[in-house]
DNA sequence: CTGATCAATTGATATAGATCAATGACACTA
DNA sequence: TAGTGTCATTGATCTATATCAATTGATCAG
């Protein structure tokens, strides 16, 4: 772990929203920062308890994901490198309004929300990108809404492809440690209708599936069959 | 249009959020701001348009709504005084991500986005509540997130009456604008099936319907219903 | 008063997708 | 090597809810 022992100043991994603060800023998130490593599964935070850190992910790869009744999720995003978890509680009731698990070997930067509010108050342009990335999720909320409230099957299907190719792995093929259940959980669905959604787009050639490996052959159609739902 | 005149500094009508900027801040937030007013069923902003003001509403009542394709909508929130609208484009991509329309005679006041952005830069408990406030926002499009992708017609219905009665209109009985399909853009069904979940409660004597007034009888089974989904 | 318009209601029908159940495919271990 | 657990796959139902169609009020203009 060289990382564990290198100043926030120095840090390469610094997520974009730090990127405008002093060293005397820096050294402050650097004094209260805990270095944490968690394996595949393993869960950062469980929603509803405490909030007292920022979560910023340096390495692997986090899923987070809203936990309902009889173990029904809803998956409202991932978290890449080097990127923020932005838990909304921490500016409210302190507690975390959803769940975070490790879905590969995964590292993280632990920075106390207390220090990370004051720094909200004291630099004008960090507030300013943290507001803009707050923004973001909103916007992606919504647009999840609207996956899941109107539209079918293979719409929600398409654009969940999509989504993991674009947004999530940004490759194509991409080779993702997902269940199908997760992918059920990104869009509403069971793990049953993601198979035969699957194995639809597979018949009619838009796309290739071998084990975690999935490859999107005709994403035109793909957006074809997002948009009209 | 007695208001019309009243500078900020005295107005009676702000947003909490404005409780804690200065003569000097409320001084420029008046200089720029622009008094409106909006008969029932007119359009404030449409999805889309680019994002120039901050909407506070000072009096009636806004629905904001997502526009999906066929018509298709999904009421995320409704707004009434004294609260701004916070439209999430505005530190993104200077776009509404959804419409918002007068249900009531409503008056609200713009505040250009470039003037309230200064005002998060400068004053940092402005900021501050301003975070929490799209904290909130983000919080309940989480919750909306799970109504609708996990529970059933009378889990959904029922968790709408008690939003309407408890958050939005702080009345029981309550008597509102909204037709069966507003009701329906809540929760991501049909207008009929509105109907007959509100004939179900009402034959189970959970609810009074009378017109538009509705009367929630039984809330304790209300949180029930909506609980086991 | 009389169509005309629009929302609410009710009933009949269709269907998308959930649920249930069985099987197959591996990985792991004892 | 058999045994066990987990996940993916497939097929056979079932059902919640959408859709479609018809009726009833209510409101409004002339």
């Amino acid at each position: 772990m060289k990382q564990e022992n290198t100043h926030c100043i120095h840090c390469r991994n610094k997520s974009d929203i730090f990127s405008g603060l002093n060293d005397l800023e820096l050294g402050k998130v650097n004094d209260c920062r805990v270095r944490m490593t968690y394996a595949p599964g393993e869960m950062i935070f469980k929603q509803g308890s405490p909030c007292h850190d920022f979560v910023c992910v340096t390495s692997g790869l986090v899923k987070c994901f809203i936990e309902g009744e009889d173990d029904k999720k809803i998956i409202i995003g991932f978290v890449r490198p080097i990127e923020y978890i932005f838990s909304p509680g921490a500016y409210i009731d302190k507690r975390h309004h959803f769940t975070a698990i490790a879905c590969e070997e995964t590292s993280v930067c632990l920075v106390s929300t207390d220090v990370f509010q004051e720094l909200v108050k004291s630099n004008s342009e960090f507030a300013n990108d943290f507001i803009a990335k707050i923004s973001l999720q909103t916007i992606n909320l919504c647009h999840q809404l609207t996956n899941i409230t109107h539209k079918q099957i293979p719409g929600r299907m398409a654009e969940t492809l999509l989504r993991l190719s674009q947004v999530v792995y940004k490759q194509n093929p991409f080779t993702s440690c997902l269940s199908r259940q997760d992918m059920a959980d990104m869009c509403g669905m069971t793990k049953e209708s993601v198979v035969r959604a699957l194995k639809t787009f597979k018949d009619e050639n838009i796309i290739t599936v071998d084990g975690n490996t999935i490859h999107l052959l005709n994403i035109p159609m793909l957006e074809t069959i997002s948009k009209i739902g």
